[in-house]
DNA sequence: CGCATTATTTAAACTAGTTTAAGATTAATG
DNA sequence: CATTAATCTTAAACTAGTTTAAATAATGCG
């Protein structure tokens, strides 16, 4: 059962008993998701928070243009969800699909609001996590506003190579905010260098 | 007493009685700051949580090199912290400055762990907080990647009027990630299209 | 397998934004 | 108030990254 890695994920957190630990988890439901599926549509209202088992997937968002940007990428130990539009219950400004066939771990709202209140604990265990993420969308922007193209594509292979590995250059150069071509002339160029 | 404004701040998240209320506010305290003071310095551990009262706050990241880049301004009704440095007590990667005659409303990190004893309710209080500013952060770097210069401009300008009134050029500059003279560029070219 | 679609590479022309430098304005300071 | 320092503007030269386009490679699919 893989999902000791949440379990995992929780108590590297916070402290909780066996018990309370359970009954967290008994909330959480497996959901396969095949390649390509959309898990949320630009629009909707987010009903669900997931935790990654398996895979990987892509959150985006995307002007009237058609025009796609990646926020992020979301493989195993991520979460995916939007978080403005499941906690406020308002249409969600972002579009998630998964990139490879996928296993979520997914509470719905609902179950979210009765686990903080079964649990209060739990209050504080996502407090924490989403601390954690202001910090690194932080950090996020301080590199997009010091750093080269050349110098956010390196970041991100060496800091996510698994990642990194499973997608196209097109997704890639969206997420660090240039253009395919431009990732190919990086490419080029890292190439020459090692040689 | 302008504590009032906090005061409001909290309600508009999260029901509280009076006297839980009260009991809140008792663990934050007035503090002056002038102009030019900083409130906490890289390498530095923040000790604190502040709400601004009055004032305005510049909260940047500076690399070796000097080069500094600033994340955001806090300015009256927003907060100023290190929130990876005060969540885990390790040394900030930011500095915060006071880039006017401020007062704010801190509370220490003990009396902020005290906070969270006491009144468990206000886990879920800073819950709900984070995860707006997660949201904040999240549409920041999308506008980031989707919008020119000019338009990031227009952007900040018409969204805080009152901040951007108070900040020099070269600030506006480093916010948006472009340099100062081409903050100039932009403003001229605006003031010839209204012309 | 074979076809169609999509991703990748390459290169030339282009542009948004930078760099450097100098002069003009404004603000801080003794 | 005078002087120093800092900011702001302008402009010319430059560069990082874009756009357009065309050719090639890889992938998905009936």
């Amino acid at each position: 059962m893989q999902a000791e890695l949440l379990r995992t994920y929780f108590l590297n957190i916070i402290a909780l008993t066996p018990s309370e630990l359970e009954r967290i988890m008994s909330h959480y439901h497996e959901r396969k998701v095949p390649k390509g599926e959309f898990v949320l549509r630009q629009g909707e209202i987010c009903g669900f928070e997931g935790y990654v088992l398996e895979g990987c997937f892509k959150i985006s968002a995307s002007d009237a243009a058609g025009m796609e940007k990646v926020l992020y990428f979301a493989a195993q130990d991520w979460w995916v969800m939007e978080l403005d539009s499941f906690t406020n219950q308002i249409p969600s400004k972002l579009d998630i699909q998964a990139l490879a066939d996928s296993v979520l771990l997914e509470i719905s709202k609902a179950d979210k609001e009765k686990l903080y209140k079964e649990i209060p604990k739990t209050e504080r265990l996502f407090r924490i996590m989403s601390h954690k993420a202001v910090a690194a969308w932080q950090q996020r922007l301080i590199r997009n506003h010091t750093m080269t193209a050349e110098q956010r594509y390196d970041h991100f292979i060496t800091t996510y190579p698994d990642i990194a590995a499973m997608l196209t250059n097109k997704l890639i150069a969206s997420y660090l905010g240039i253009t395919q071509e431009f990732v190919s002339v990086i490419r080029k160029r890292r190439a020459l260098k090692k040689s």
